[in-house]
RNA sequence: GUCCCCAUCGUCUAGUGGCCUAGGACACUGGCCUUUCACGCCGGUAACCGGGGUUCGACUCCCCGUGGGGACGCCA
């Protein structure tokens, strides 16, 4: 309770734009969110652009938004990156100065053929050294790097995984400075984490082996070293890492594919991260039960099945009015009109059960506002026939006289008539369902009817007959 | 190849030395409900990687092996 000010937690998020957020970042994102909202810190969103190449406006704008429909807010940011180059190129100076790195002018093309020399002779293929002692000075084409310990065991107090230690002798002569002026990663990466006052840094634990040299570099610096939490990876279901080959990977697809930002929300922190037997979470119960010591330590397999289970569970349970405002822009793309709001809540209501998602729900509720139906070719064969026609001319008929016209009311008045005609209510209920809904599988029909109305359901009718007048 | 990490049902996981003849969830599956399809309800199949220790007692601790993942860029 004391110096709350000094222990105010700092997390950051900082992806390349370099493509979309994917379900990996995503998940990054959400625990350090998880993890900074919990403990009232503050969630910083920097980008990491210093790859003036690769990085486009795009990839930034696209991470926002995906961000911004998973309800992960950021408290401060965008910070971009290359706009701290001339900080970034202060300290390599200050640590030339001091003797902690140098320049060196060891082409690409050399470095790459000592390293597969390295590599085909079954040695570690870091940097050999050659211009470490040579105290060369600043040219066109010279990199700046990072004068590494050569003895010594660096350990990561991980808030995942435990302790990790290595031997500073594994460790690189990594380059700080590119011949371009700019930064590389693990050199911006402690500068801007440092700068920022993050105090935990939560990442993907493809980030562990750059850790102890992150930390050197801290150390060099003069710095304070924060918190590390390495999250373990997605794997695909052949237990490689995630990619497009496993299908969608990212977050956006999923908007698009009719996903609930709750469901995937729920999905990816159940990824990893458990509380009990709890499987179902809301934003409030995570805020108030994550924890980085629950993560688990082992990769997690990507399974799209759990998380359409749970899509559908959101898709199920969500309040009517939200369900509406979910639906509508899919039927929108459709192309149909959606004017009526009344309608088309009762449309989304009738079809929540049997929607895994919302494209699935806007497809099969198709025929809630085409006017003329699409006939699926079996299941007009089999009941749009000479032999059924009467089932649908009684209705058309007697529609009109139905004071219930509920779905009780229907469902009574169905089966009175099947009764009436000599047949099951099963024989008059599909081929009503053919009429009006060119399928043989649909919602109750008796619902069915009651959200399209009568004047709709006797233009139905009325067409379906022709079409078996017409001989099919 | 070297270094680092990991290892419970097909998958996500619970389990922190005895409560485990290992629990939940997804998927799969048998049945009920039923105007089709879903939903819902009841039930089922399915796992502690192997070998050594430690201990009265190991899914739980230690070691080795095996398997999987990650890293080894003037990418992040």
């Amino acid at each position: 309770m004391i110096k709350m000010t000094h222990e105010k937690i700092r997390t950051r998020f900082a992806p390349s734009p370099t493509g979309f957020l994917h379900i990996g970042g995503a998940r990054t994102a959400l625990f350090n969110w998880l993890y900074t909202r919990k403990s009232g810190g503050t969630f910083v969103l920097r980008i990491e652009d210093t790859d003036q190449l690769r990085s486009t406006d795009e990839s930034t704008r696209a991470i926002l938004d995906a961000m911004t429909w998973l309800g992960l807010n950021w408290d401060e940011g965008p910070y971009f990156q290359a706009e701290q180059v001339a900080i970034h190129r202060d300290m390599v100076q200050k640590l030339i100065d001091e003797g902690k790195a140098y320049y060196c002018t060891c082409s690409p093309e050399e470095l790459n053929a000592r390293r597969k020399k390295a590599l085909a002779e079954g040695r570690k293929p870091k940097y050999d050294g050659t211009c470490r002692d040579k105290g060369l000075r600043r040219s066109p084409d010279s990199v700046v790097r990072f004068r590494c310990p050569e003895v010594g065991v660096t350990v990561i107090h991980d808030l995942i995984k435990g302790d990790i230690s290595f031997k500073n002798e594994e460790l690189d002569d990594l380059i700080l400075e590119r011949a371009d002026g700019y930064p590389t990663y693990n050199f911006a990466v402690v500068v801007d984490d440092a700068r920022m006052e993050i105090t935990h840094v939560i990442r993907g634990d493809d980030h562990v082996n750059n850790t102890p040299k992150q930390i050197l570099i801290y150390e060099a610096l003069g710095y304070e070293v924060p918190l590390f939490g390495h999250v373990p990876m997605i794997l695909g279901s052949d237990k490689a890492r995630l990619s497009k080959r496993h299908g969608a990977t990212s977050v956006i697809a999923y908007q698009e594919m009719g996903y609930l930002p709750e469901a995937l929300v729920n999905y990816l922190v159940r990824l990893g991260w458990s509380h009990g037997d709890q499987e179902i979470f809301t934003i409030e119960e995570l805020i108030r039960e994550f924890s980085l010591e629950a993560v688990g330590k082992s990769a997690a397999v990507f399974n799209p099945e759990k998380l359409l289970w749970l899509n559908q569970h959101y898709i199920t349970t969500c309040p009517e009015e939200k369900l509406l405002e979910l639906a509508t822009p899919f039927w929108v793309k459709k192309g149909f009109d959606v004017s009526d709001r009344q309608y088309v809540a009762q449309a989304a209501a009738n079809l929540r059960t049997r929607s895994k998602t919302l494209v699935e729900m806007a497809d099969s509720g198709s025929f809630y506002f085409r006017e003329e139906v699409d006939y699926d070719p079996e299941a007009a064969a089999k009941f749009l026939t000479p032999e059924y026609a009467g089932h649908l001319e009684a209705v058309a008929e007697r529609i009109s006289g139905i004071a219930d016209y509920t779905k009780d009311g229907l469902e009574a008045f169905l089966r009175s008539l099947a009764e009436e005609r000599g047949t099951k209510l099963k024989w008059i209920a599909q081929t009503l369902r053919v009429a009006l809904t060119g399928r043989t599988v649909s919602p109750g029909i008796d619902e069915v009817m009651v959200i399209l109305g009568k004047e709709r359901v006797v233009r139905k009718i009325r067409r379906a007959i022709d079409r078996i007048q017409a001989g099919g």
